[in-house]
DNA sequence: TGATTCTTTCAAATGTTTTTGAAAGGCTCG
DNA sequence: CGAGCCTTTCAAAAACATTTGAAAGAATCA
């Protein structure tokens, strides 16, 4: 099957990244797509991945256009060639910045919003309110506003981190370090 | 089926949260039952969990345990009763620290050990290879090294800020944001 | 335009995860 | 110890997600 070294160490890892992926809400196909195109050292085409992952036309198309979706990979027009080819961000600080983009858009601000929501309905019926009813009111605001904070925490972080990249990071690493010290 | 605004406040949390968990791998029903007790005021059992989500014993008791496991929850006595109550930890904090050591346990590590297996295939071909085939080497490195170092900085994050605290938060924001202006 | 090549779609099939509820297992108290 | 209360387990069922492949749809070429 594999002919290199180089072939055994890329399935290990697409293996690998499959099974992360699946962890973390991503398709296990899906994954493993993406972790073909990002250690392949050119663009591939439908059929590469077909063959290569042994899925079909189908899911390999779908899986593609989500990739796509995405923003992780892009799509290759070569001269000469009807096919289209993929090709993944290589950039690990890019593609960090482009995952929590979208994570941040699709997830974290409608907790947020959510979250104003749930605030503003307690506010609506805290003024009346005394004693116990009182500091049950305010044991709300507090959980609910703990997790907007931290929501706003990360929003500030996959802001920066990516635009900030690898040279970035290790000062970064050190400013907390500092911090926590 | 809710009495006050607070409840209305806490099934639309909850149900929100059941959304999100699904998306980052966590059964919705998991992330509901931790939503509710996370909002609860006080410790909640076993009968309550069912009651207020609609669900089976069995799922009650299973989600519950998992939750223990992961560190979220803590499972509290009551004297004079022989019912086991349960309590979320409710500093987002904590709660941050204690998610993201267990996911570095589970999914960061795994990740680096393949990858340094990865490496190692790599370089055991890679001394004999000259040209072409050395700067295709020189690029699986890259890719794989990639990945690899933002595993480290994921660690390093996740250390420290779950450490540092809400009280730590907004210094680390500015010294960000320092960086990458 | 018509033939050819490639891509997308989607309903049905398959595979996976979660839930259920009844039975078994443990505690605790009197 | 035995009865009562509570928790856990687990096989079957239900719900959910993914994959397939064939057919329809585009794009390109001569």
């Amino acid at each position: 099957m594999s002919e290199t070294r180089f072939d055994d160490a890329t399935n290990l890892f697409i293996r690998r990244w499959g099974e992360m992926g699946a962890t973390w809400g991503i398709s296990r196909t899906m994954a493993e797509v993406h972790a073909l195109l990002y250690m392949a050292s050119e663009p591939l085409c439908t059929d590469d991945v077909m063959g290569r992952l042994a899925i079909s036309r189908g899911s390999a198309s779908m899986n593609l256009r989500e990739l796509v979706n995405w923003g992780l990979i892009e799509r290759v027009h070569r001269r000469g060639d009807r096919k289209e080819y993929f090709e993944a961000e290589k950039n690990v600080w890019q593609m960090f910045e482009t995952i929590s983009r979208e994570r941040r858009r699709r997830e974290v601000l409608p907790i947020m919003e959510t979250i104003e929501r749930c605030l503003a309905m307690i506010d609506e019926q805290r003024s009346g309110l005394r004693g116990r009813e009182a500091k049950d009111a305010e044991g709300f605001r507090e959980r609910f506003t703990g997790i907007y904070e931290f929501c706003e925490l990360l929003n500030t972080f996959s802001q920066t981190i990516g635009k900030a990249g690898k040279r970035g990071v290790k000062p970064l690493l050190k400013a907390i370090a500092k911090l926590v010290s």
